[in-house]
DNA sequence: ATGTTTCTTGTTATAAAAGCAATAATAAAA
DNA sequence: TTTTATTATTGCTTTTATAACAAGAAACAT
């Protein structure tokens, strides 16, 4: 029995939920899957699949099976891929998912340039604040702000993503610059929402973290439109800080510093991170836009 | 082509480094395996080995393929095995390792008893000090020092297995009884040395790290050598706790304490931990290995 | 009840792999 | 150096497994 068929045909009912769509899916008669599906469930001596006309579903052992198949055929694939373009130039469809923030400043301009190094490489960008799988097949690489979820994954630290507090010239103007993070509490707080939930304005005192949030004006996942509001003197934010130098520069904004610094984790390291199956730096497309990413972002920032 | 037998004979290829063994084993004619491995290349697009009618070696790319492809076949049989012994009673052959210090008083004592529950469990025990892989279909149960070498492999502490100094009465009454850890460089030393090397004093004092070794009398990975010679009262001895407790609760050693207590390793929590392969659990036989030593030993240490 | 969809089963046709024999290449032994 | 033994490959035949097609049975919707 090609046992690996047999997996392959499984997989993909179990996925339509019905043995003639999948039949569709490989071109094959109906019978030819549900022949290679029983043969599986006898070489296996137990039942994966409830048949009823109607609706197939898995029984619970099935299940367990098919959540392990399901990694081992993704594998699988992966490791022939790697053969198959082995010593072959960059090229193909790479697909790409990075956070909102990060994306539209930093990521899209560095992939114009990377486009012109390999035109032959078809760019698919997501900019996404959700937590892609990467464990499935959809995305080559991943920028986020967290660490690697499994040791297949490797994070490579792009940058520091340290928040920093930051208002309008004319918001402190009104308001009076606050000398100490104590104060902060009788400001106006614009808050940015990470995937992980909100921001609170944390600091270390003592040895003992304290929360000094403002009352709330704004919350938004929408970085732009918060620095709007800050710019327009509404209150006082807190976004990472290579999301806020040029308005710094620009002297539209003015960094807040306190002795004991304001953070937004309890956790002092924050840090974007690039990410990606270990198996397939050795994809030629995959290892270009690795190498070229952390090369350029590391360089600059 | 059935990808997944071109993997098994090309798997045992190069395990073996020739066809005609490797034919042997699938009782295959060697033909077999060379049109099977060569449909495989011709697939993948690359030469995965370098034959001589003499030698069969890998490229470098089928190293990489082979090192990937090991371990996704492994997974494969271990999910088919998981689906096959679905509630099937707990039978066959268990392959149980464990430290040589922890295997002998504490484990063998406690697999007579599960032998007796599980009569149909076939054990084969390895006592070693070396640090099986585990990863490899070789071990089903192993009890370490260590932590979970990856996330496939679950981990769960079992007792803690911190060192503690002890001296013979004898030894005492000749040398005097330290009453500081500062003093034990003046006295005799009986070290333990462990796989990941030899175990020196250490104490925290102030927050700092120090070493406080006395010159060696004796150096082995013999806990019961050791412990004869310091029941001679040749000198100190730092050892696992729950292998001195018989000796202390005789009377024939004593425990030495001190303000700052004494540590072999800068690291404080110290455990030994049972580890298996994630998936296997639901392996009858696995499971109830499992779910025994963990219940028993976290119940009684 | 009727019709439609969907999975299964029986049978035949086809493609892939095993089996066997022979050849070519290499290394060890004479 | 020549001979011999071992080993991988190739050509051909037999066997086996899968696809294809058609028909039947079960479940749901109208």
């Amino acid at each position: 029995m090609d046992q690996l068929r047999a997996l392959r045909y499984f997989s993909k009912v179990v996925e339509t939920g019905s043995f003639t769509q999948a039949a569709r899916v490989f071109d094959v008669p109906p019978s030819s899957l549900s022949r290679r599906v029983a043969d599986l469930e006898k070489s296996l001596g137990a039942t994966l699949l409830k048949r009823s006309t109607r609706v197939v579903k898995l029984t619970e052992i099935g299940q367990t099976y098919y959540n392990q198949i399901r990694d081992i055929l993704n594998q699988l694939e992966h490791s022939n891929e790697v053969v198959r373009h082995y010593q072959a130039k960059p090229m193909g469809h790479l697909h790409i998912s990075s956070m909102v923030g990060f994306g539209e400043p930093i990521l899209l301009p560095l992939l114009d340039e990377f486009s012109q190094l390999y035109p032959e490489i078809i760019l698919d960008v997501s900019l996404s604040d959700e937590l892609s799988t990467l464990s499935r097949d959809d995305v080559d690489i991943a920028i986020r702000g967290g660490y690697a979820p499994n040791e297949r994954v490797l994070a490579i630290k792009l940058m520091s993503n340290h928040f920093i507090p930051v208002a309008s010239p004319s918001y402190l103007a009104n308001m009076g610059k606050p000398t100490s993070a104590l104060q902060l509490p009788q400001h106006k707080g614009l808050y940015y929402r990470t995937p992980n939930g909100p921001t609170p304005w944390l600091c270390k005192l003592d040895g003992q973290w304290q929360d000094v949030s403002a009352p709330q004006v704004a919350v938004s996942n929408n970085g732009k439109w918060l620095a709007e509001k800050a710019l327009n003197g509404e209150g006082i934010m807190m976004a990472p800080w290579w999301a806020l130098t040029p308005y710094i520069e620009s002297g539209e904004l003015q960094e807040l510093t306190f002795e004991h610094p304001l953070s937004i984790s309890q956790n002092d390291d924050l840090a974007i991170y690039l990410l990606y199956q270990k198996h397939r730096y050795m994809v030629p497309k995959v290892k270009a836009a690795v190498d070229f990413l952390v090369a350029r972002i590391q360089g600059e920032f």
